[in-house]
DNA sequence: CTGAAAGCGCTTACAG
DNA sequence: CTGAAAGCGCTTACAG
């Protein structure tokens, strides 16, 4: 238990010496570098594992092989879409073979900057910058490294980026609804200078459309707030065309949805429908009923971006912004199951 | 794509020749080691800032210094205690000056091992473990770098561990509703094989005892969810005493408590006082009617964290279990506000 | 296929 | 107070 201080003893060279070769040939044989007698590349592997060796990744570091670390840097760590994505980088990462340093910038530019300094001289593989919201963020420019912008993609063409597809959201959605009989669908949204309102709108739109319907009324602005959900609901329901669905762009928005409709004791999916995005269980699966929502596969989002960010330090080249789906979570709020 | 990659041109041997010093001597100068001439110093800091010097953490770390990394070991990122002790740390160890590495063992243990040996063989100056509840967990042992254990702590006295005071919390929460007026009290908590349900019990009790009192029905103890906080209220509501006050052990068990309490039509605060305990934000704010609650303060533990582990690498012996307390966080479920 | 040598960029005793 | 020298643990051309 004590005593033994794991592996910082081993070293490349002991590891050499117990194989019966030298440092150099030990190293291409643990690095599958060049070729190497497939009978010495086993001893060379057996005397590691015997000796319990663990490569010192900062003389590595140093003598120009990769690091094995990369750089995560969020703008806004209390927002719940940089954890799931953050997940997401590390399963890509294979656990323990890179490591990711966590920076969180709060939204200031000059800690930004710093940050990214910071892990230059740590000599970082390359570096993931994730977004707050699904618009553009200014470009970091050219680096060392490469670096992978996710959720918020750069407003340079030519970095790589990797972002939810929020038409294709909008659209899901709406066609749950609409593929569950549903015709005078509401729509309500948040901030209306966001790229998630308008696109998940538009992409609503579309669905609707191509059933040769419209909203049934016009779509609702506010915040992304659960008390303008309510508020937004009190107007649908207390005037104009009752609806028999209720498209809300967030989960928040549709959680406050279900405590109005709640309150007037309308009958949630019977009367109305509601569906939400976002699939925030704490929110979703507490409501009453449990809400129909979509899923953004965020953790998908930050997988995806680990293994573009690997490809780009082995030499790939790739730009763009690429734009990953989402997929409906059926909950009670929209289909009346057992 | 080269053109201009930012620091890693400049090394400690450009500030040198730039100052008219030896490396040796920059080095010293630059790291407020043992004694160098005033003059000299700021003429070598004068060099690093003109050339723009950063230097290789990597060469650092081989050659024997501090690397400036810390690791920080979750078992449960997904869970919502992580992120703000996670900000803490981060906080404390001063954005730039040391960086984390951030992992999750998702409470495997054989991952666990293999992301110690990860971060070992970077040479983090120190690790902090994030528990997921704050019961004892297993200590890792005897490692080559300082350890500190947060919100869960060690099993082992010998190890330095920061966590909450479960029975402040309790405590204050109690007071509060006392101060407020509230005489029958009841409680609702989560799984009884939990410390933060016992000692939270234990505080509340205590508080109602130096009044004289007692809970005004037994303590109902089930899983942590909305879900039994409904559940919960409506064995309070249907049958025995009914309460002028509800203690529950989380927020999560209070806005279900709220959303009961709502259904039967019964007015909070003024029929009835509900307090929570997380001070989660998402739910507490969008309650009906906004809840008062008891916040752990975990950036605070975080922070506090990271102090205790800076002193450690600073070669400072400490051992034991540091408990912080909680605030009250008053909103409109206990007093009525303007 | 294997090894000797140089070097990555720093820091730290050790002399002066 | 300053500097020459050795070394941290690896990898990578370059010879054999």
């Amino acid at each position: 238990m004590a005593g033994e201080m794991p592996e910082s003893a081993v070293s490349l060279v002991d590891v050499a010496r117990r194989a019966g070769v030298s440092p150099s040939t030990a190293s291409k044989a643990l690095n599958a570098r060049s070729d190497v007698n497939e009978v010495t590349r086993t001893r060379v592997e057996v005397a590691a594992r015997e000796l319990g060796y663990v490569p010192n990744t900062m003389a590595q570091g140093l003598a120009g092989a990769k690091t094995g670390t990369v750089g995560v840097l969020t703008s806004d760590l209390e927002g719940r879409f940089a954890l799931p994505i953050l997940i997401g980088v590390e399963d890509a990462l294979g656990t323990d073979r890179v490591l990711t340093f966590l920076c969180d910038a709060r939204g200031d530019e000059v800690r930004e900057q710093r940050l990214i300094a910071a892990l230059l001289a740590r000599r970082v593989d390359g570096i993931i910058v994730v977004g707050r919201q699904t618009d553009a963020r200014p470009s970091l420019g050219k680096l060392p490294v490469p670096v992978v912008y996710v959720y918020a993609f750069s407003d340079d063409e030519g970095d790589l980026s990797v972002t939810v597809d929020n038409v294709q959201l909008g659209r899901i959605a709406a066609d749950h609804l609409l593929g569950s009989g549903r015709r005078r669908i509401a729509h309500i949204s948040g901030e209306a200078d966001h790229s998630a309102a308008l696109e998940r709108l538009q992409g609503a739109s579309e669905a609707l459309q191509s059933q040769g319907l419209d909203f049934a009324s016009p779509p609702l602005f506010g915040d992304w707030s659960e008390a303008w959900g309510r508020a937004a609901t009190e107007l649908l329901l207390s005037s104009g065309p009752v609806p028999d669905a209720i498209l809300c762009a967030s989960d928040q928005l549709a959680r406050g949805a279900l405590d109005s409709i709640r309150d007037r004791g309308i009958s949630v999916p019977e009367d109305i429908a509601v569906i939400g995005i976002d699939n925030w269980t704490a929110l979703a699966e507490n409501s009453r009923p449990a809400l129909t929502t979509v899923d953004m596969q965020l953790e998908r989002l930050g997988r995806t971006a680990a293994y573009r960010l690997q490809r780009a330090t082995a030499g790939e080249q790739a730009s763009g912004v690429e734009r990953l789906s989402g997929k409906v979570i059926i909950r009670n709020s929209t289909i009346l199951r057992r």
